[in-house]
DNA sequence: TCAATTGTAACTGTTATGGTTGCATCTCAC
DNA sequence: GTGAGATGCAACCATAACAGTTACAATTGA
């Protein structure tokens, strides 16, 4: 399965409310027009940000702000904000291998190392970028379009 | 999302099927039973596996051999066959980002290269496992509780 | 020929996703 | 205060993936 589309959408929020803060006032319908999805799928994003402590968003006026710098929200704190799994276990393990058989009886212990090295690999590079990559890359790439 | 378990129940299925091919006659059954699920599931996953070039199936006697060695075949391959997104991505983009805006217009170009840094982290990570290691960890642990 | 086995279609129940409507609640400007 | 504009959230809907199950045709070797 792949990792739902809220990721991306997540980050693309992110990069909205800090390109426009200044000159808009950033709503869940605005994001939503930018996005092209429903202002609804929206909040309920911003709801789970908000809970991760990422963001603060304005009730009754609108306004969506940042708790941290920018530098300071890795992509896998996005992530971790975003997904549902309880613990972010990346893999379903198959529930109840046979503790009669010799392999059923091992088969955790043989994996489940293995399995954390391969989520692990996959977080710490999560953990590398952050929003102010984005900030930056989006005004090197807005600098070439001008 | 999670990788299903489809994952861990084909690594399974080749652990059995080393462990037991010299001793019993390995078929869909036995599988089951060794991963207490249905015969069926195992059947689909193994015709995955199958058309992946990972293992022959024999029809109507039953049994199963590897098509190379264990060490030859890696987690990323049993990964790639199993996993039924096309072209194997691991993120889910959102489909229309509004090109009208600037952010909507560049967010591919802002993402899409981190995003594949992040699935060859995971990717690469899988790579460094083989059968391999599977057959030799589960004599270790066989060997410890005799 | 028969028993054992695979291959596969068809179906079920559950869950996640993405989307939508509707409305209570909140906040500020007037 | 009132109203306009927002958020928060519940209640749906459609779709798809997953895991499981039944049933049966096709295959193989004894």
């Amino acid at each position: 399965m792949q990792i739902s589309s809220r990721f991306t959408v997540a980050l693309h929020i992110f990069a909205c409310v800090d390109t426009f803060k200044d000159t808009h006032k950033v709503t869940s319908d605005f994001l939503a027009a930018s996005i092209n999805t429903n202002p609804v799928i929206i909040r309920k994003i911003l709801s789970q940000l908000k809970h991760a402590g990422l963001i603060n968003v304005a009730r009754g006026t609108g306004g969506i702000s940042f708790t941290r710098e920018l530098k300071e929200i890795t992509f896998y704190d996005v992530y971790r904000a975003i997904e549902p799994v309880e613990n972010g276990e990346l893999f379903h393990f198959h529930e109840s291998p046979n503790p009669a058989c010799p392999v059923g009886r091992n088969i955790h212990a043989l994996l489940d190392g293995k399995l954390v090295s391969i989520q692990t690999a996959m977080e710490n590079e999560m953990k590398k970028y952050t929003l102010q990559d984005i900030h930056a890359d989006l005004q090197g790439l807005l600098a070439q379009q001008d």
